[in-house]
DNA sequence: TTACGGGTGTTGCCTAAGCAACAAAGGAGC
DNA sequence: GCTCCTTTGTTGCTTAGGCAACACCCGTAA
């Protein structure tokens, strides 16, 4: 069940999986390394050992290599929570701004000092996801449902980027548990 | 210098070199689980996420494979000490005996009980090097040097079979020391 | 005996990855 | 301005790997 994501990729060509992983390992580990403006695609495919050819058969460009390793290890989050095939209530939507602080946090311990345009791009792919899954969750609702999938995705967001800049964190469940509420009350009446 | 083993296997083609590394990787572990008669093909090829008709493109059967493995394993440690671009000398050869030595005691360690058939196939694995080796020091002889390679092959070989053996091993150092003369003078005149 | 299941090698066709060469675009430094 | 160097995408051709099907053997259970 769930993951219709996986499950296509599992199916994928063994080479393709093999080479996809190469690349997506090479490309972490730079980042842990150096800031995502200074990473080259031939840095990428020398250190995973593939043809920068091959790269190109996968990736239009690092850009789309970002898009897709944010989207990798997000979207495994989401769904290791269960939380990409189902609808709104309001412990699903406390996971999910759980999951999204984690992200960042791990991403500014991993991947070095912030970069203003490293920054931004993540930070749309994220929201992208975001919306996405937020408007699965109202799929059902007879109203329309852009606006509070918006401002929600935007409120989540924005709170975890809020406190992944803490100075000094309070416990993550407590800021979400406090958040939680004033998130809630714009999706809960077009659950 | 030295390596015309690894200098060749390094220019490989990628991909040769990846699946060669899968296969290895998941022939290990399965030697780890149990015992090489009831490792089948279809066992190695499923863990190393290859196909089957893969492996036959690299070696021809599961023995060829088994060859491979211990070859690698065995001829990285005596070119990681400089033994296979040298000659005949008492240092050299104390090294060689522990090399084998630590072998022994390592494939008993890590790839589970003994098995009759698998220890003697190992056993001629190993002294085809032996001799090799052995064969080179002596190369610059003006005597027939198959005899002393010979006897020193079985000799080293029985001598770490032996130790590997011992339910209270001595220590490995003082266990080699005491054997090395004995070796030694079998060797010498041909060097 | 026969039938079955599981492993073994082998084959032909298809696809992904390697490789070398290319034109083009951007700096960095003169 | 001008080189020089690096990186970027892109292309045509070659080669390794994936896949499915095959015949074959062999142990074993009906």
């Amino acid at each position: 069940m769930s993951s219709n994501l996986k499950d296509i990729e599992e199916k994928l060509d063994p080479r393709v999986k093999r080479t996809r992983h190469l690349i997506l390992t090479s490309f972490e580990s730079l980042l842990a390394e150096k800031p995502f403006e200074s990473i080259s695609v031939q840095d990428v495919t020398a250190k995973a050992e593939i043809n920068r050819a091959t790269f190109y058969a996968h990736f239009p460009d690092k850009y789309a290599l970002l898009d897709y390793a944010v989207q990798k290890i997000f979207m495994a989050k989401i769904e290791e929570r269960g939380l990409s095939m189902c609808s709104y209530s309001s412990d699903n939507l406390r996971n999910l701004m759980l999951v999204v602080c984690h992200f960042l946090m791990r991403m500014h311990i991993g991947w070095g000092q912030p970069h203003q345009q490293f920054d931004s791009l993540v930070e749309g792919i994220i929201k992208k996801h975001l919306f996405d899954v937020l408007s699965h969750w109202l799929r059902n609702s007879k109203l329309a449902t852009e606006i509070p999938a918006t401002v929600a995705t935007w409120a989540i967001y924005g709170l975890a980027s809020h406190y992944s800049h803490l100075k000094k964190r309070p416990a993550l469940e407590n800021f979400v548990d406090q958040a939680l509420p004033l998130v809630a009350v714009n999706l809960e009446q077009f659950a």
